[in-house]
RNA sequence: GGAUGGGUGGCCGAGUGGUCGAAGGCAGCAGUCUUGAAAACUGCCGUAGGUUUGCGCCUACCGUGGGUUCGAAUCCCACCCCAUCCGCCA
């Protein structure tokens, strides 16, 4: 959520801000109703302020008549106030309604425009190789090698769940571990958290369980929802408390699995790990100070550098542009692997993100700091990065790292976790 | 799931329905004393919002949400959480 102070006083930018998103929103009307929301307040606490000095002088009443007189005085005043706030209410939601939909400011560098605007920053360091051979995708290496059983996970779950088996199972670990021991040597501790969270964290966190475009899957008659992803509990974790600012950054890597509707994705179904309902992800997150987050953030991204380089896997890097940014981030980069069995040729397929989504989501999670010898609290910036998302990784090194033989690869630094060379 | 006891400021801990935003203590900050430190003493010491050029003033907040009342930390109801015991269980 965006500073209501800052949207009132800065209108035209955040209205220009909004069209550069592509998200409509009426700040005009926000504007006015916070106008004759603050008219209102000071009238409630000025009758409230008169009833409560009434009040007082009611234990003070030196006969019956005059206690008498002072009590309807005061419920008068009451009466009054109550119907002012009352008011004061409704404009509040109203404005909430508003307030909720614009989304965080953007970053000066970002690119203008929708996906096909997005600015590739650089190349990783493993090329895209070409194969002498003709290269399978991921779903045929992994009926050779018996990985996946898509057609059980049908049966059990419907479609877009799956069983790994054998060497994916072990590649899934083997990804999990490297990721957690990585980010644990880079001042990442590493936690598990809940899948579940409650509407209010998911909220916090900018995500909306309910609606037809929603990712989220809710379990009904309760305030539980299935994760769509860790940074929803790691944003969460620290709902509502108030930090030292000595204690900034915080960083963490968060283990859990991914659930998603994929709602409204029917048109641009993918075949096989691309696009499921359930996922298994290590994820960075960050509470840090405003002077730290864009730092941060870029260290987030070298992260994802690192590590995809580490997995051998050719990869872009993506400066993600203004119309494709999602609410709460105020810059995004993505990583895009080179998927070699994608379409007809090969693909770049997004395997990880990151964000610096500022003090966006602390605001509505209300998660703050104080800096010793100031006066009050700020709101914390906070940051997200996927470290590995290994579905689409297992894709990208299935599909790249395999031989004309059929065998597979396992990139060096998975090796000691996987305990083979090879697949097949 | 059942029984009981609890949820008050950074922490501990008082609080008869009416100057209670809340005693007292600890911690913290500033100062006096001291060569310095400790001790002792003095003062300050929650958050958010509104208003004011400013000093300040005002409003809300005692787990959460309702209710009773002119007035609720205090009474009533519901819920949540914590502790302990019992049951169940990986």
């Amino acid at each position: 959520m965006l500073d209501r102070k800052t949207i009132v006083e800065n209108a035209d930018a955040v209205k220009e801000n909004c069209h550069r998103r592509g998200v409509d929103c009426d700040v005009d009307s926000l504007v006015e109703l916070e106008r004759q929301r603050l008219a209102k307040l000071q009238q409630t606490q000025e009758l409230n302020r008169q009833a409560n000095e009434v009040s007082k002088q009611i234990g003070k009443a030196k006969d019956d008549a005059q206690r008498q007189e002072t009590i309807a005085r005061g419920r008068e005043l009451r009466d009054a106030k109550d119907a002012a706030q009352k008011e004061h209410d409704q404009l509040e939601q109203q404005i909430l309604e508003i307030q909720r939909l614009i989304p965080n400011l953007t970053h000066a560098d970002v690119p203008t425009g929708g996906e096909d605007d997005a600015r590739e920053l650089g190349l990783g360091k493993t090329p895209v190789c070409s194969f002498d051979f003709q290269p399978l995708d991921h779903l045929e290496l992994g009926e050779r090698h018996d990985l996946f059983d898509f057609e059980a996970g049908a049966r059990v779950a419907g479609a877009g769940f799956y069983f790994l088996k054998n060497d994916a199972v072990r590649l899934d670990l083997a990804l999990q571990q490297y990721a957690v021991s990585l980010l644990s040597e880079r001042g990442f501790t590493p936690v598990t958290t809940p899948d579940l969270a409650l509407t209010e964290i998911l909220h916090g966190t900018g995500f909306n369980p309910r609606g037809p475009e929603t990712q989220i899957y809710a379990i009904e008659n309760t305030e539980l929802n299935l994760v769509a992803t860790a940074e929803i509990t790691l944003g969460g974790m620290l709902a509502g408390q108030t930090l030292d600012a000595e204690q900034l950054p915080i960083k963490l890597c968060g283990l859990s699995h991914c659930f998603r509707t994929e709602a409204g994705a029917a048109g641009r179904a993918s075949k096989g790990l691309y696009r499921v309902h359930q996922f298994t992800k290590v994820e960075m997150f960050a509470f840090a100070g405003p002077d730290q987050s864009d730092d941060l953030h870029e260290e987030m991204r070298q992260i994802e550098c690192d590590l995809f380089d580490a997995l051998e896997v050719p990869y872009r890097v993506i400066d993600t542009a203004s119309g494709d940014l999602g609410g709460p981030a105020y810059r995004k980069y993505d990583l895009e692997a080179w998927m070699p069995g994608r379409g007809d040729g090969g693909q770049w397929g997004e395997v990880t993100s990151t964000s610096n989504c500022t003090d966006y989501q602390a605001r509505r999670l209300d998660i703050r700091f104080k800096t010793a010898g100031q006066k009050g609290t700020q709101f914390a910036h906070t940051l997200n990065g996927t470290a590995v998302a290994t579905g689409r990784a297992m894709i990208a090194i299935l599909e790249n790292h395999q031989r004309a033989d059929g065998t597979i690869n396992i990139p060096k630094v998975l090796q000691p976790w996987m305990g083979k060379e090879r697949i097949g």
